[in-house]
Order: C-alpha cells, then structure tokens, then sequence
DNA sequence: TCGCGACTTCAGGTT
DNA sequence: GAAGTCGCGA
C-alpha cells in the first residue's frame, strides 16, 4: 500500500477505529482509505490490551486477502494461534470438527464446480430428464442460488408445492432433492454446503454455537459488503454474546450480488447492533485527484447507496485517458507496445501495470500480444493446474482412498486408465449399489452379483476395488508417497512418453508436480498430515492465489477480471472494453433490474480506484465476440466521467518499436503455443501449494517467457533487420533457432532464452 | 468398448 | 473459440 511503507501517521478516524476495543464497530472504508492497515494494527493492539490471539478470529473472502493480513500481521506482533481464514476454510473447519451432527463423517469431501457439475448430471439421468435440455449449469446456479438464501432442499419442495411456478422449477424441485442425496451418500458437500451447514450447526444445536461464540471473543469481517445471507448468519451467531464484531466494507464496492451478497447486510448493521460504533474512512491515500474524481463522479449516479466524500492530498495527476482502436487486435497489441515502451523507457516496471476486463475471454487477445511483444505477464488462472485431467483424476484417486463412498470420485477413476468397463457396465453397477444401499466401491467388491454384469467387467471391477481398498495413508506413510503408490499401481504415467510427443511430457511434469504439492504439504504438516486436509487445500483454491505479489523485482504485468481486482492497486492500469454489452454486461442491459445496473457501475468504479496514477479506459470500434467480429458500442457510463479521449494508435507514435503491423489477422502464435506458455509460467512460478497461511511466500521470480519462433515465422533483430526462421534445435533453455537475414545475406543461430529477436506479424 | 471426427451450441463474475 | 454430444468404424 502506498501509504503503509513510509508516513506512519494515522488520520484521526484511522486511530479511532484502530483504538476501538470491545462492542460492534462499522468501518465505512472507500477505497484506498488504509483499510486493511486499520484492521491489522486493531489486531495488534488488541493483543497488546492484553486479548489472547486464540480468542481472536478474522474472515476475509479469498484466501489472498487472508494471507496478505497473516503477512502483516507477522511484522506487528506476535501473532500465533491467531486465527486469519476464509469462509470457506473457516467452515469447514468446523464441519470437521462436528460432523457428526450433520450427517456427515469426518474425512468428507468438497466437490468443485466440475464435480457439482458431474453430480448433477448423474441425478438427471437417473430422474430420466434430458441433460440437453435442462443444462446442468442452470439447475445447478438455481441450487446455488437456493442455498445461499439458506433454502434447503425440502424448503426449496415445499415452496414449489405451495406456488405457482415455472416448468423449470419444477424440475429443480426435483433435482435438488436428489442432488442432496447424492452429497450425503458420497459424504460430500459443495461450496455452497459449507456455509449452509454450519449455519444450521450453529442455529440449531444452541450449545454447539454458544462454545464458538465463546471461543472467539473478538471477531473481525472484511468486505462485509459481499456477505450473503447464509455468511451473515454465521457471523450473527459468533457475535451474539460476545458483541465484539467489526466489520469493514464498502457498500461502493459490494460486486458480488449475483453470488447472493446483500448489499443490505452494511446497511443495516447499525440496526442489526444497535450500539455500533460507526467511522467512515473518506481520505483516499492511493489515486491522484483526477482518478479519484472521475471515479467518484461515475459512482455518483448510483442511487442505491450512502452517499460518501472521497477526498485526497495526492497531487493532481494526469486527466483519466479514454483510448479508442479500430479493432481488438489493435488495442491488446497497442496497450502492449505502449507497457513495453513505459518499461523500456525505465518509467514503469512491468509490475506497477495491470490490465482489467470484464468477462475472462477478452484476456486472450492481451495474452497473444503480451507474448508476442514478450511482456512477462502474470494472470489469475492457476488453478488451471487442479483442472487438468491428469491432476483431477489422481486427485479422484486419493479422494476415493479418503471417502470411499465418494460417487463423484469413483465414477471419474473407475475406467482411467482404461479397465474394460464402459458406460452400460457403470450403470449396472451403479443402479444396483444404489437399490441395495451399497457404496460404488462395496458394489464392485460384488460385481458377480450384478445382474448383466459382463464376466470381463465384473472381475476388472473387482480388482479395482480390492485395489483401492489397498491403499492407505497410514500403509504409504506420506500423501507424497501415497500418490506415487498409486501412480506405480495403477500404471498411470505408462501411457505417456516424455520424449515422444512435447504433449506427453506436459503430463508427465503435471503429475511431477502435483506429487511435489503432496510433499510439501507433509513436510509443512509433519506428523499432522491427513489426506483431507491436502484434499482441501486442492479444493479451496482460487485463481487468485496464483498470483504474485512482488513490489521489489521487475515483476510481472498482471492481467485479470474486474472482480479479481478488488483490494489491489496498481501505479498504471488500464481497464479493457468500456462498452455496451460487456461494461454494462449485456445481462443486465436485457434485464431491467437497476440494482443489477448499478452493479456493473460499480465494478467499474472498483476497477477505477485500483489506479494510483495513471488510468485508461479503452473501447474498440469493433470487437471479436463469439468467434465473430461486431460493432460496439460506447459505454453509457463514459458520459458519467470526465476524460480525455485519444486515439490509441498514436499511443507509442514516434517510438523505435516496429513490430506491429496493421494486419494481424494471423497470429504467428497459435492457441496450443499459448496453452503452453501459460503452462510454463504457472509451472515455474506457482507459489507451493499450501494453506492459506503460507500461500504467497514463494519467493519473488521473475519468468523468462519462453518463446517460439516457429520455423518459417519471420522475426526482427535489432542489428540485422528482418529475417525467416529456418531451423530449430535444443529444449528448453538450450534451444536454438537458425535465422535468414535475407537483407543482409547472412544466417545466424541463437540461443532463444538470450537472444533479441522480436516476432514480426505477417 | 473405445477413439475419432463432425457437429451443435454456447460464452459472467468466485469460493 | 471451446466444450460437449453424437454416430461411426475398428
């Protein structure tokens, strides 16, 4: 934060927030306002007054912000046993604890999207509705939906019988039942379970709430704007004796409504906790006065909202620039050009910048040009790596040997590698263990006693289960050793060969790496370590928490969604495609629902306020949407702020760089060369998978890219000019590429990792 | 039973 | 542009 380094001083409204001791307080903090600082250093006087850190408990939302105040708070005070989480983590910490009481056992296993989505999809085949025509993605958002409102299933039935409602209704009001079944026969839960089960752990067994209520005297909630209302609930009943509950958040800032967060939830905490203390944090130490006043002006038009003074002592800074291109190509290579050059010129280093978008897919074109003008990159993505096939399916493997009455689970392993049993096999199998009350793996223990059952099928199954009942922490000593117990079993990796194909040896470093995870965890839990604690850390991880936080090296530009972005800043950043339909979102523009309206206003001014001192704004005249290139749109919230506008292909105007041409239909870089670019970066630089506490602790590298130059692409070195790649040889850092330069008559072989080339658009 | 290619359909943000 | 579905041939 730029006001945490040096001036120590706190405004009065800071101190008075920092200084506050027992009772409820609302910390008001725009943005910028030295929030999280407030909120560490209250932690630390509070341990100073004499609070023992155990009775102490702060949630944030992401497991990033979680571990950036464990960070801080490490240099305040002595501050083991205090307890920083999630959520989520929180939650499920809970539920382990008292599982019993919910039906659940212990070692229960949390199913992510793709296992939701699986589940789903099974309880529609069994109900015999078409997956097609019911997309499982909808039933599962309307589920979601339900349970963040804390409408259980039954609930969710009841209400149904008791209305009027749609088709589609009625088909949830069947699935979710089902669904629920199927969680709790596979001793499963999903994101939305965690907090829906605790909240009735709490409301319902007095005794069980009352002892964390006691247990956490002094609780502390960030972001309390995004609090939906089964997260509302959980804090309600950790305060309600205890009564020393502050929260901090930002009505301005609440962008998760679609996720079910009630804006109201800050509202009305006053009313909620009659004797609050309230302070509001109105000094912006983060923006110029021209960022911060077109920022506040575009929130303005907000009606929802209590109105809030953004002030500053930061100087005056540069007018917010509206850039204009003719196309997307142009823009992502324009803004690239443009970060080269602010870094080359040694104004900036690459991780003062950072690009926001709306949606995911506008990061694409930014990528390519990033790589193409090799601007070292960093983006929100890095549980890509959890969602690779052969990292999920070994995951289902050890998630299998945890819960073994894992459906999800069983099903993904049972035929990987392949074993002879096919789709009508499974079904046999899994009507029968589902009519006589067996999990999938007992069933398959009985295969010979499945009606139908193939003599091949039934005895591949056989072996499968006796082979995963075989396996076991305590045999295998580590998760580490476990996992390679089960690789060597199952002959996972023989299907592949490094030196075969470049696809082959992806896989093979995946599973490398994921084994490398597990060995890190045990060595972080010593004695400590279970197979579902490794399994949570895999599943509560975010795309976040892939990223870097890095202030002292070159670093890295960083490119992510406007959600991402809350609660970072940046010196230069640059938010991608303001307009119609994409910022607003064309969700919200075929709704006519204003609180949706100002949510996209206010993503915006989230974004806006993440710069310190220079902020673009960009819109294309055309843009590639669904594989197809459309006209746009200005976004109606541009009139709302005071900007200039320039024509972005005069952006680096004047400047030695060439690399661009106008036609850059074909990119030289294909789509598989950027899978394994990102792959790279994410491989060399993913911090260590952990808990929370020590995500982030990795230290600060800075990737090479690696670069292709694909024989017969056309490159530029800055001594001899243009040239044709003719030849390639070496891996990895020892590779080299031969060169034609046809201008000058001569060819020359580098060494990609050092070499100057630049490629050159075609 | 399995792999391949052709085809359709779909694309918001996150724990 | 990508992912999922379907039907075919081996």
């Amino acid at each position: 934060m730029s006001q945490a380094g040096t001036a120590i001083q706190l405004t009065p409204a800071q101190q008075e927030a920092v200084e506050h001791f027992s009772g409820p307080m609302l910390v008001l903090a725009g943005p910028g306002s030295g929030k999280t600082r407030v909120v560490t250093q209250r932690i630390a006087r509070l341990i100073e007054k004499g609070v023992r850190p155990w009775n102490i408990l702060a949630i944030t939302f992401t497991n990033k912000a979680a571990s950036e105040m464990s960070d801080r708070l490490k240099n305040l005070s002595e501050s083991r046993n205090l307890w920083v989480s999630t959520f989520h983590r929180f939650c499920a910490h809970v539920l382990r604890q008292r599982s019993d009481v919910i039906g659940l056992q212990q070692n229960f296993t949390i199913l992510d999207t793709a296992d939701q989505k699986q589940a789903i999809k099974h309880v529609l085949h069994e109900l015999d509705f078409d997956a097609a025509h019911y997309p499982p993605n909808k039933i599962l958002a309307c589920i979601s939906n339900a349970k963040n409102d804390l409408c259980t299933a039954d609930a969710f039935v009841k209400q149904f019988e008791e209305s009027v409602a749609d088709h589609f209704t009625a088909v949830v009001a069947r699935v979710y039942p089902a669904y629920q079944k199927f969680l709790l026969e596979s001793n499963a839960v999903d994101f939305d379970d965690l907090l829906l089960h605790t909240v009735h752990l709490f409301e319902q067994h007095e005794e069980i709430r009352a002892s964390y209520d006691d247990r956490y005297q002094y609780v502390l909630v960030d972001e309390y704007q995004d609090t939906n209302e089964a997260q509302y609930r959980i804090v309600r009943a950790l305060a309600q004796n205890s009564r020393n509950l502050s929260v901090t958040g930002d009505p301005d800032q609440s962008i998760y409504g679609w996720r079910g967060a009630k804006i109201a939830n800050i509202l009305r905490f006053e009313q909620d906790y009659p004797e609050t203390k309230v302070i509001k944090l109105e000094q912006n130490f983060r923006s110029t006065k021209m960022i911060l006043a077109a920022a506040d002006s575009l929130i303005s038009n907000n009606t929802y909202r209590k109105a809030k003074e953004l002030t500053t002592d930061n100087p005056e800074g540069e007018p917010v620039e509206l850039l204009r291109f003719p196309d997307s190509p142009n823009e992502a290579d324009s803004i690239a050009r443009h970060i080269r050059q602010m870094v080359d010129s040694g104004k900036r280093k690459w991780s003062d910048i950072a690009i926001f978008y709306r949606v995911n897919s506008l990061s694409r074109l930014l990528e390519l040009a990033m790589v193409r003008h090799r601007v070292p990159y960093q983006i929100a993505a890095g549980v890509a790596f959890y969602q690779r096939a052969e990292v999920r399916l070994l995951l289902a493997y050890l998630d299998l040997i945890n819960n073994p009455q894992n459906r999800s689970a069983f099903l993904r392993a049972v035929n990987k590698p392949l074993r002879g049993i096919g789709k009508t096999s499974q079904q046999r199998l899994t009507n029968w263990a589902e009519s006589n009350g067996l999990s999938y793996i007992e069933a398959a223990l009985q295969a010979d006693k499945i009606p139908k059952m193939p003599k091949r099928a039934g005895i591949s199954l056989k072996m499968f289960a006796k082979m995963m009942q075989d396996f076991s922490l305590a045999d295998s000593g580590s998760v580490a050793q476990l996992l390679r117990d089960v690789i060597d079993k199952t002959g996972f990796t023989r299907q592949w060969d490094a030196t075969k194909s470049e696809q082959d040896a992806q896989h093979l470093a995946n599973v490398e790496e994921l084994v490398a995870a597990a060995q890190h965890y045990d060595e972080m839990m010593e004695d400590e370590t279970t197979l579902e604690g490794f399994l949570e850390t895999t599943s509560l991880v975010s795309d976040l928490d892939s990223l870097e936080n890095e202030t002292d090296s070159k670093g890295k530009v960083t490119l992510m969604t406007l959600h991402a972005a809350k609660g970072l800043e940046f010196p230069v950043v640059y938010i991608v495609g303001l307009e119609q339909n994409l910022l607003p979102h064309e969700r919200v523009l075929q709704e006519v629902s204003l609180r949706d309206y100002e949510e996209e206003r206010r993503l915006l001014f989230v974004g806006m306020t993440r710069a310190e001192e220079q902020l673009y704004l960009t819109v294309s005249d055309y843009r590639e949407m669904h594989g197809r290139s459309m006209p746009t749109i200005l976004s109606d919230f541009l009139s709302e702020i005071d900007l200039v506008q320039t024509d972005g292909t005069t952006l680096t105007q004047g400047l030695p760089d060439t690399a661009y041409s106008s036609t850059l239909k074909e990119d030289v870089i294909s789509e598989d060369d950027l899978q394994a670019v990102r792959q790279a970066i994410s491989r060399k630089d993913r911090p260590q998978l952990t808990t929370a506490a020590s995500l982030l602790k990795g230290k600060p590298k800075t990737a090479e890219l690696p670069f292709n130059f694909p024989i017969g692409s056309s490159v530029r070195h800055p001594r001899y000019g243009l040239g044709t790649v003719t030849n390639a040889g070496g891996f990895g850092h020892r590779r080299t590429i031969t060169v034609d330069f046809d201008e000058q008559n001569r060819t020359e072989t580098f060494i990609v990792s050092k070499c100057p080339l630049q490629l050159v658009g075609r």
